[in-house]
DNA sequence: TCTGGGGTCCTAGGACCC
DNA sequence: TCTGGGGTCCTAGGACCC
């Protein structure tokens, strides 16, 4: 029989944070996303004062006179631990599939030890090894993993590992009956709210539905869904990087901002930013789109907009896409507007490769473009991110658009300057 | 005053072709 | 005057995920 797990670090921001300064533990904390703008990962003393995921920060700011922490995100340490969780958790299976910055599918298929055992060694080992406390949840499909994942964190007397493949049919249905159909991968709240309106309320009740029904009535997702559910894999085990095929690179502003210049310095270092990520997975885009929009929070009249630019030939030129993008908001801009967020998309992903060698003879132009940036990009991983970078996005970002981030711990891992002092 | 960012997949509908 | 039907491709938008 199939088994996978599905691993998990839990509220994983937050005890990345707590890894490198311990008087966090056992306090409320929270991390909150770009700009200070709202709470992304919670402890659970956190979600015991009432904060809701997603929750303004200036909503909630008062409940630190009540112990409350609130952190800016440090998306580099973060990124920097879940690697180094993920590569402990690898050694656990022959293959691993790395679903998120936090979570990753181990195939356990044909295994002969206790998988809950098995559970609590993974355990163990990555809060040893990297100090993340993490849940585990083993079923016959991914979905039902997920699952199994849902019920060892709410559920206490799991102790941290669910592994339904070991329960009988009998206790595998009350399982689910005390699951809410909203819970399972794949359902969200438009769904939910759509089979709660039929009578299914629970993940019991989505299994008893008619997977042809479902298909017909909603999509072929959700009959995929319920089929795995009823414990046949239809969801694919994936192991490989697969390449992006859009890459977005946007940010809502500190500041509104108002002026073309501040918009096309903030596009220019969007465009830099999605052509590294380009440039990382070995790709060339021939469309780049642009969008600008205004709040939608705030009174008044509301702008918003977004162009989309094709290339004469694909690309990976941080150059040639910034001044595509450029255009583009040539096009859309409009003066008047307080600007809250912008953004750009680079789209018609391919293979670099394939691109040289099949469709597009190389022109020597391109070539000494090509050694320009794999010099920029070598350049930059070594003495740090933006040492060079083009002209085009601005010597002061962060006096102008760039975003607000007044409690961020330190690069404790990611950065030479900042990293943890121990004092003997 | 202050409400994230980055993805994937599916579907419906229009354009176009034969 | 009569004014089909099926297929493909593309795009925008929706739903979902973390």
């Amino acid at each position: 029989m199939t088994a996978f797990a599905l691993i998990d670090g839990n509220c994983f921001y937050c005890s990345c944070e707590r890894v490198f300064n311990p008087s966090l533990k056992g306090k409320p904390l929270i991390v909150l996303s770009n700009n200070d703008g709202c709470a992304i990962s919670r402890t659970d003393e956190a979600k015991a004062m009432g904060i809701a995921m997603g929750a303004p920060w200036f909503q909630i700011k008062h409940l630190e006179s009540r112990g409350l922490v609130g952190l800016s995100a440090n998306f580099p340490l973060y990124g920097d631990m879940s690697e180094r969780m993920m590569r402990i958790i690898g050694r656990f299976a022959p293959v691993q599939e790395v679903y998120s910055i936090d979570e990753c599918f181990l195939d356990l298929s044909g295994m002969t030890q206790d998988l809950t055992q098995y559970g609590q060694q993974i355990r163990h080992q990555v809060f040893r090894d990297s100090g993340i406390p993490t849940c585990v949840g083993i079923g016959p499909t991914k979905t039902l993993a997920k699952l199994a994942n849902h019920m060892a964190k709410k559920q206490k007397q799991w102790n941290g590992v669910c592994d339904l493949t070991a329960l009988t049919r009998q206790d595998l249905a009350q399982a689910m009956h005390s699951i809410k159909v909203t819970e399972v991968w794949g359902v969200g709240k438009k769904i939910s709210r759509q089979l709660n309106e039929l009578g299914i309320v629970t993940a019991l009740d989505l299994a008893r539905l008619n997977p042809e029904t479902a298909r017909r009535k909603f999509s072929i997702l959700l009959g995929k869904t319920i089929q795995e559910l009823r414990g046949t894999p239809r969801i694919a085990f994936e192991t490989d990087m697969e390449p992006k095929k859009q890459i977005i690179s946007s940010r809502s502003f500190g500041f509104p901002v108002t002026g073309m210049s501040q918009l096309a310095e903030a596009i220019s270092a969007f465009t830099t930013i999605a052509c590294r990520k380009l440039r990382q997975q070995g790709s060339m885009a021939s469309g780049i789109s642009v969008f600008i929009r205004t709040s939608l929070f705030r009174p008044g009249r509301q702008y918003s907009a977004s162009h989309l630019v094709y290339l004469n030939s694909p690309s990976s030129d941080t150059i040639a896409h910034t001044k595509a993008a450029l255009s583009a908001l040539q096009k859309i801009f409009r003066p008047g507007f307080n600007y809250a967020k912008a953004g750009v998309m680079l789209f018609d992903i391919e293979d670099s490769l394939i691109i040289q060698q099949a469709l597009f003879p190389v022109e020597p132009e391109h070539e000494k473009r090509e050694k320009l940036m794999s010099m920029l990009d070598a350049i930059n991983r070594q003495f740090g991110k933006d040492t060079l970078k083009i002209a085009a996005t601005g010597l002061h970002p962060n006096d102008n658009w760039f975003m607000r981030q007044e409690r961020k711990t330190q690069g404790y891992t990611t950065n030479w300057n900042e990293l943890m002092v121990v004092r003997a």
